[in-house]
Order: structure tokens, then C-alpha cells, then sequence
DNA sequence: GATTTAAAGCAAGGATCTATGCGTTAAGAT
DNA sequence: ATCTTAACGCATAGATCCTTGCTTTAAATC
């Protein structure tokens, strides 16, 4: 028996699980509403109905605590689609993604991530990373599409409208590049 | 003659010149070296000897300054790329843009203009949307590639891996991109 | 060279924001 | 039920930051 994981006195129950979701909702808002540059702690802490100290002992800065919030937002234990097929996968994978995207509030706050990434441990998207790789696994033979490709040809130029042209987003998109990624590869493998 | 642009009485000469030009070298590396949401107008103000007022009546906030800085970057009016090659010129012209913003400094003003995006009004990639409309418009018999194609084929992977994951770029991944963006289509189109 | 007047500098105020010590609350453990 | 203490709320002090009226500098024009 190894020793637990838990670091004998963590309190992540009751009341510390309410004012962390009331911050997150919060951030939320505010960055929606006013962009991500322009939201101070005083202000989520005011909306959350929640003490300023508490966001400063939490989490020190704005670009920590949105960076936070932008990154586990997408359950990451949520199920991904596996039908066999990987077109059909990636196809509803990437839909997904813009689909959650789309919404303003989240577009706001991967602005906001986008701005404090840069370096290894600050990229809100890695999670998207982690579930291109698990459909390209489940996939049984791999067509030689990489997961490099897939962020390239998929997940990039979802992420680049959502961030500078969110007016130009389709529902027909992920199809489309989900299709041409994988007729770019078939081209070129024959 | 029609009565000329100039509002009789701008002063973009000698001393604002050189306050504007100061400024945004100081925005450049204050924003490399801490991000810019560390990033105060008295700090930028401080580091180009210049008087804070001046700065907060010009922008009035820093993220319009950040956007401004980093909008015009890459100089509009640069010859671009026209040997008559389509493959070639998007090619040379998508090196040139991954290899300015290879420099961390151009990276950390893009992040910044990435965080006030989202508005029609604050596009500070829209220079190069326009280049790759006119890349596309020198081409003798456009292939059936449109700007929105060149922009999530080739801009969109590059942009995301200088926010999100520099340590990535690549110098080959823009023939790459360009290459796969061709077949997709020659494929598609026989 | 003299005149006009944008734009920059200066300075001081009021308004945040950040940080910290201390008491209170309630989650987790016995 | 009781105990322990992590996490929260409160209050305050100190450090910015934003704004604005006034003065000074120098670019553009005559």
C-alpha cells in the first residue's frame, strides 16, 4: 500500500467546491463580456459574491486563474466518439470542439488563454492534443495521419477562426477538413 | 485638387515620431519578457522615457495599444512574392510570416493581439489575409483555392503553433502546409 | 524668422488594485 | 459529537494605476 495520493488535509468539499464554482462562472462572464484584458480579481470576486483574498491566495494573478479556467473546461473524462470509423470520429470530434467553441464565453476565455501560453505548462489546448491521439490510437490501421496532422489541418484552423474570425465560423467546416486531411494523405500514400 | 487628407495640422514628425517609435520597441520587450498581462502602460511608459499621459491619451488602454503594435508589424507594403509559381510564391510568403513570427518577441505581441480579438474592429492578422489574396489574385488560372483555403490550410497551423506551442516550428512546415493544401484541392478537383 | 497649435511633459487627485495579519467557518478525521 | 486546521471573510495599509488641468516643447505653416 503505497501511501495515498491525498496530502492529509485538502478540503475540496462543500463550501471551497461553491466558491470555486461561482469564481469560474464568473471569469467566465466577465471575460465574455469585457475580453480577457479587461477583467480585474476584485471583479470576478464581486460577481462570484466571493472574497477578493481568497482569488489573490488562490490563484496570484488573472493570467493563472483564466488560464485555469480555459484548460478544464471541456470534461476531460467526457466519452469520445469511437465508431470504427476514423473519419466519422474525427468528424465528430472536431465538431464537437467548435460546436463548444462557438459559444462566446468560451471563445473569450481561449483568447484569454491564448495570451498567457507560450510555454509548456500554460497551453489550455493540450487537452485537445490528448483526445486527437486517443481516435487516432483507436483507429485500426493508421493511415499514416499523425497527430501533428491533425492539429495542423483540423484543430488549428478551428482554433485560429474562433480566436480572430468567430463571425466566420461554418458547421460544415470540421467535415470539410477532416476530409481534406485526410484526401492531402491518401494523395500523397496513394 | 481636392482639398488634400491631411486635417491641417497632424504632427507625426520629429519628437511624436520618435515617442511612438520608443513606445513600441518598449511594448515589444515588455511584452516578450513578462506576457502581456503583466504588462502596465507605466512600465512601457517608464522603459521609453516617455510620460505615461502620452501614452494613455494616444490608446487610452493597453490592449488597444498591444493590438496597434501588433497589427503593423510586417510591413504592409513589402513586395510579396510573385514569380508567377503559385506553389512557389505561397510557399516563400508563408516561410516569410513563419519566420518573423518565429522571433519570440513578434510571438508575445501575436498572443497579446489574440487576447483583444474576437472584434471585427481587431484583427491583427487581417495584413495577412489580404496578402494571401493577393498572392492568389497573381496567379494565371487560380486552381480553385480561395483566401479562407490558404488561411486554415497554411496561415492557421502556423499561427497556432507560434501561440500555443512554438517549440514546434518547423522551416519545412510551410512547404509542408502548402503542398497538402495543392493536393487536397488536385485531388478534389482531378 | 515669426506664428500657430498639436502633442509631450509635469504634477496632483482620486480610484482602483495587491498583499497580509487576524478572526471565523466548516470539511475531514477520530 | 468533538477536534483539528484548511480555506474563507474582513479590514487595512501600501502600492500602483488612471485621469485631468496646466505648462512647455517643437512641428508645420506662413
Amino acid at each position: 500500500m503505497a501511501t495515498a495520493q491525498r496530502t492529509t488535509g485538502q478540503r475540496p468539499g462543500g463550501r471551497s467546491a461553491a466558491v470555486l464554482s461561482a469564481l469560474k462562472t464568473a471569469v467566465e462572464e466577465l471575460v465574455a463580456e469585457r475580453g480577457s484584458e479587461r477583467v480585474t480579481i476584485p471583479m470576478v470576486a464581486e460577481r462570484a459574491g466571493v472574497n477578493p483574498s481568497s482569488v489573490y491566495r488562490r490563484w496570484g494573478d488573472l493570467a493563472t486563474m483564466i488560464n485555469d479556467v480555459a484548460t478544464y473546461r471541456l470534461d476531460p473524462h467526457r466519452r469520445l466518439p469511437d465508431s470504427g470509423d476514423l473519419v466519422a470520429d474525427l468528424t465528430a470530434w472536431a465538431e464537437e470542439v467548435q460546436t463548444h467553441y462557438s459559444d462566446p464565453t468560451r471563445a473569450a476565455l481561449l483568447r484569454g488563454g491564448a495570451a498567457s501560453a507560450g510555454e509548456r505548462e500554460s497551453d489550455c489546448l493540450r487537452d485537445r492534443r490528448a483526445e486527437a491521439e486517443i481516435i487516432l490510437g483507436n483507429a485500426a490501421r493508421p493511415p499514416g495521419i499523425s497527430v501533428e496532422d491533425v492539429i495542423d489541418g483540423v484543430l488549428a484552423p478551428i482554433v485560429y477562426r474562433v480566436i480572430f474570425l468567430p463571425w466566420t465560423l461554418d458547421e460544415r467546416m470540421p467535415r470539410t477538413l477532416v476530409e481534406r486531411l485526410v484526401q492531402a494523405h491518401g494523395a500523397a500514400a496513394g
